[in-house]
DNA sequence: CACCAGGCCGTGC
DNA sequence: GCACGGCATGGT
């Protein structure tokens, strides 16, 4: 089956994305808007290149992960190939702090509030998200009034100690997880999102309510390691396979 | 009205 | 170490 774009796009790993009419994906990214239609049209970007993670193989590891079980082999029928965006890290960890208890949807809702509150226009509609920096002036009373909710505070002291993202590239996955959760907000699911959709740690495996019920259903007694080496993307196949199944 | 969403924190045991 | 309630907000 072939590349899935929407589904990496909007699938849950960024909400920087939205779809536009016709067919186009758009986002504010690298201080620019990027309006793709298909995989190829990113391939010729230098930034959306790497974006993409074209130096990687995925139709090859698609195809090692649907070995290894009926289950993944179904998963990754149902659904075309996803990959694994890397995305700048301050930009992926304000997102996963916002997804705790919180739908897809709301999060973009999030995402886009703060980008205009903090970030900077770029084109007329257009705004970039905040760098670490820019939200400096953030204060945890207007997050509550953006409808952060009760991840207003974290969100102040994930800005407050944004400087330790870039310590994380240096580390193995236990290690970087561990320096994450110094952070408050974030646990051993956000910390995994983060590793995976930024710094391209494929070992991570997150576990949300619908990998709970997957696990609980399909794998019982197994954990992340019965997946390797494709942890991440495994899981990204799971997840995909049973939200689109609901329940 | 209830229950849920890409969970985590604080408390109690 | 594990279990449990609480948590802001908006959708169904």
């Amino acid at each position: 089956m072939k590349e899935n774009l929407r589904e990496t796009l909007l699938g849950g790993q960024s909400f920087s994305w939205k779809e536009e009419d016709g067919g186009v994906f758009s986002a504010v990214l690298n201080e620019k808007v990027y309006r793709i239609e298909t995989l190829e049209d990113a391939k010729r970007d230098p930034y959306l290149y790497d974006y993409f993670d074209f130096a990687y193989d995925y139709e090859k590891a698609k195809e090692e992960i649907a070995k290894k079980d009926g289950i993944l082999k179904e998963a990754t029928e149902s659904v075309g190939t996803i990959r694994l965006l890397k995305q700048e890290p301050f930009l992926t960890t304000i997102s996963f702090i916002l997804s705790q208890n919180n739908n897809i949807k709301r999060i973009k809702g999030l995402y886009d509030r703060i980008s205009k509150e903090y970030g900077h226009m770029v084109e007329p509609g257009y705004y970039s998200f905040p760098t670490a920096d820019e939200m400096k002036r953030v204060s945890v009373e207007r997050l509550r009034e953006l409808g952060c909710g009760f991840r207003a505070p974290f969100i102040y002291d994930a800005v407050m100690k944004a400087d330790i993202l870039k310590d994380v590239y240096d580390l193995d996955f236990d290690e970087a997880e561990k320096l994450l959760m110094t952070i408050k907000g974030i646990g051993p699911k956000v910390a995994s999102c983060i590793l995976i959709f930024s710094y391209q740690k494929r070992d991570g495996f997150p576990i949300d309510v619908w990998m709970k019920r997957v696990m609980n259903e399909y794998y019982p007694g197994k954990d992340k390691t019965y997946f390797a080496p494709y942890e991440a993307l495994s899981q990204q196949y799971l997840f995909s396979w049973i939200r689109s199944k609901g329940n």
